[in-house]
DNA sequence: GCGCTTCTGACTAAGAAGGTCAAGAAAGTC
DNA sequence: GACTTTCTTGACCTTCTTAGTCAGAAGCGC
């Protein structure tokens, strides 16, 4: 139930893309402007290569750039693309579990919570992400008092 | 953005625990009906016993109990007990987190992301859990189709 | 005191998290 | 063609977490 370090650089990274409006970026560029580690940072972008979501190009004049217009990539595809898929209980996903005895409605559970999750996350582009104008029902979501609230 | 196996045995354990009527249960007793590791069941069990989620008595006729009515421990609870905060970004608190260029509006996105979870986990109740009366909201989104779709 | 059961700490093996290092391959520039 | 830049890849490293097991201590009921 946490986010990891690799999908957070992951997501700014993309976002850094995301901005960009002229030819590649280098990934020392990506580092700089989100502090990111650039060795790790460049596993990374390998990827999202491999996932499809990024290209990039060697040479002097290379650099990393979004392999589709940024409104059409999810925040849900990057964190799919480094950590797996979202809210697999134990490994596995939670419509293939069966629960026994008083546990039997856990299942539910889990499900709700993912379609809970995937509410957020596949519903914001990177194309959002980056003008600050998320969709109304996010932007409802965080602008509840009680979010913000550490429990 | 995963379920651990601890927190899936820790609030099916409490589910157990939760239907009880009479008296105390043996940690054997609950590792059978839920097929979990016994020694493995205990540490958890423990672990809920320390955030005063469970009690607990040694001894012939010991076993675990629910510290509270089943009515007022969420899954939240459980969870928290055993995997600690939900939702913490490269382990820190959403709220906490400063994002720079274009990555700003990130924060917003997981605090949306960590209201979402509690709006899940922190409604459902181990009372609610064993019934198989869960609340309208979760109700409504474990039942749409699309929410069971892999992905 | 005896048997039962929880409590606790120590240990382990495998994997993930979060990196670092160094060599290689491709592309552009001169 | 030489040189430089930059991505690409594999190997390696340290620390933490996951998912357990084992053995013994301590408390409880009779």
């Amino acid at each position: 139930m946490r986010v990891s370090a690799k999908a957070d650089y992951a997501v700014r990274a993309a976002a850094e893309l995301a901005a960009a409006k002229d030819g590649p970026i280098k990934g020392e560029q990506l580092a700089d402007s989100q502090d990111i580690p650039l060795q790790f940072l460049e596993h990374i972008l390998l990827e999202l290569k491999h996932h499809g979501i990024v290209r990039a190009r060697r040479g002097a004049k290379g650099g990393y750039w979004l392999a589709k217009p940024a409104d059409t990539v999810t925040i849900a595809d990057v964190v799919r693309a480094v950590e797996g898929p979202i809210a697999h209980v134990q490994s596995a996903p939670p419509e293939s579990i069966e629960y026994r005895g008083n546990a039997e409605h856990l299942q539910e559970v889990w499900i709700a919570v993912r379609a809970n999750l995937r509410a957020v996350l596949e519903h914001v582009t990177l194309a959002d992400l980056v003008s600050g104008e998320l969709p109304a029902a996010i932007r409802v979501l965080a602008a509840e008092p009680d979010a913000w609230a550490p429990r």
